[in-house]
DNA sequence: TTAGCTTTGTGTGTTATCGCACAAAGCTAA
DNA sequence: TTAGCTTTGTGCGATAACACACAAAGCTAA
C-alpha cells in the first residue's frame, strides 16, 4: 500500500469491526488508509462527498458555520463511527464542516463504492442506519444540552467526549478551539477549564489538557453525556466510554 | 373506513404525495386515519414504536425530556414528513417524546408494514432516508440555534415552523407551552412575543398567537430558518414555508 | 353574576455569559 | 538570549435570561 505510516487496521473502527467477516473481507480491498493532521477540513458546508471515512484514531468534528462565522458543533465522530452519512442518506452533500480535532489515522473509501455496498442492503446497510441513528441522538443532545446546561458541564461532556475517542489522557487542544467547538467565548473555556481544574479533575497546560480524574469528570457531568452513551452501546453494541481506559 | 371525521387524505402528506402511483396505491391499504387531538403523546421516550404517523393536518414536536423534567423540542413534524423513523432506522425504540403541538389528521400504520416496506428498497425508501436527513439538518439546526441566537429570533423561527406546517394563521397555543417546547421560561416567551406584538409581527392574544406578517417575521428570524427550509426543498423537492399561502 | 381557574403581564434582584481590553506566561526560532 | 508569536489569565461593564412573587385580565361553569 501506498501509505506505509498507517499502523491501525480496518478493525480498530468499531463498525468495521461490526461487520460480518466475509462482508468485510470484500470491502475490505475498497478502504485505502490515510493520516490526517489536526486541522485538515474533511468537508465543507455544502460540498459533495467524494470520500467516506472511517476513522481509527482520528477524532473529527462536525461544525455549523453561521454567517458571521461563528461556529457551533453537532457532533463528534472518531472510530465508532463514520464519515459521509449524507451519502447512503441520499444526500450527497453536508451541511456541516468537518474537521480533525485530533490528528490520527482513517480509512477513507470511494462515494461511489460506500453507495454500492450500502445499496446491497446487507448487514452494511442496517450497521450504518443504527450508527445514523445513534448519531442523531447525539445531535438532538447537543441541542438540549446548550440549552439547558451550564458552560462548565458541557466542557465536561466534551472532554469526555474526547477521551472516549482517544487512547491518550491528554487532549492537544486549545482553549481557542474548545470555544468553537463549543461556540463560545475563549475566554469563558479558560473559567471553565480553571474550574474543573480546581477541583482536580484536569490538569491545564499550554495547549494541552491532561485528564487526570475520569471519575470525578463523569462525576460532574450533565446526563446528557451517559444518555448518548447508552444509545451507541444499545444500537452498536459496542461501547466507547467505558470500555476504554 | 371506520373513522369518518377525517377529511384529508394520504396526498396531504407531501411524502406520500411524492411516491410513484403504484407503490402509493400498494402502500395506501395499510394507512389508517386517525384524529390527534393537542397533548396526545404518539410515543414517550423509551417506548417500542408500535405504528409510524404520517401527519396530514398534525403538527407534532419531537420533546426530549430531562432528569428534573426540563423540556425542549429537537424537532416539528407536520404534514412534510413522518413520525416513527426509529423504526427503518433499526432501533424500534425512540429518544424524544413526541407530542401533538395542533390537534389535526393522520395516517397511522402498523410498524411491521413500515419495515417492510422499507425493506422493499423502492422509492419509498429512498424517500425516507431523504426525509431522515432534512430531519437531522431542522435538529442540527436547532442545536446551534440555541447556542448562537436570542430568545426572541428563536420565537420567530418557532412561529414561521408552525405556520408552515399550519393553514391558519392562528396558532392556538399557550406561552406556557411554547416555553416547554423552547426550553425556556414562560415569561421570557411573554416578553419576547410581546415585542414581536410590538414590531407588528403578531398579535397576542389568551391562548393563541395571530400571525399578521409573515414576511416581517421572515426578516426577523435569524438564517436557520431559511437552512432548514432549503435543505428541505433540496431533499424533498417540496416545498414547505414559502410554498404555503 | 360570581367564583375559580387559566393565562398573561410586570417588578425586582440574581446569575451566566458576553465583549472588549490588556497583562502574563509559555513556546519557538533566529 | 532575545524577539515575536501563541496561549492563557484577569478585570470590568453590559446584557440576556433566570427565579420568584404576585397582579391583572380573560375565560368557564355553577
Amino acid at each position: 500500500m501506498n501509505v506505509t505510516h498507517n499502523s491501525t487496521t480496518a478493525l480498530d473502527n468499531h463498525l468495521l469491526a461490526a461487520l460480518p467477516n466475509d462482508e468485510l473481507a470484500l470491502f475490505q480491498s475498497k478502504l485505502v488508509p490515510v493520516s490526517l493532521k489536526l486541522g485538515t477540513v474533511l468537508y465543507e458546508s455544502g460540498d459533495r462527498l467524494d470520500y467516506a471515512y472511517f476513522p481509527t484514531t482520528v477524532i473529527v468534528s462536525l461544525l455549523y458555520i453561521m454567517e458571521n462565522g461563528a461556529t457551533a458543533e453537532i457532533g463528534m465522530v472518531g472510530n465508532d463511527g463514520i464519515l459521509g452519512i449524507a451519502l447512503f442518506m441520499g444526500g450527497d452533500t453536508t451541511n456541516s464542516r468537518a474537521v480533525v480535532q485530533s490528528a490520527g489515522e482513517a480509512f477513507k473509501i470511494k462515494a461511489q463504492d460506500l453507495k454500492t455496498e450500502f445499496g446491497r442492503g446487507g448487514e452494511m446497510q442496517k450497521m450504518l442506519l443504527r450508527y445514523t441513528q445513534a448519531l442523531m441522538t447525539q445531535i438532538s443532545q447537543t441541542a438540549v444540552c446548550n440549552r439547558l446546561h451550564s458552560l462548565e458541564q458541557q466542557l465536561c461532556r466534551w472532554i469526555l467526549l474526547s477521551h472516549d475517542r482517544l487512547n491518550s489522557d491528554k487532549l492537544i487542544m486549545t482553549h481557542d478551539l474548545i470555544s468553537n467547538m463549543l461556540g463560545v467565548r475563549r475566554e469563558g473555556v479558560t473559567l471553565a477549564a480553571q474550574k474543573l481544574a480546581e477541583k482536580g479533575l484536569i490538569i491545564n497546560t499550554r495547549g494541552t489538557i491532561i485528564l487526570i480524574d475520569r471519575q470525578g469528570l463523569e462525576n460532574a457531568v450533565c446526563e446528557c453525556y451517559q444518555v448518548v452513551n447508552n444509545e451507541y452501546n444499545r444500537l452498536l453494541s459496542r461501547g466507547i466510554g467505558r470500555t476504554f481506559g
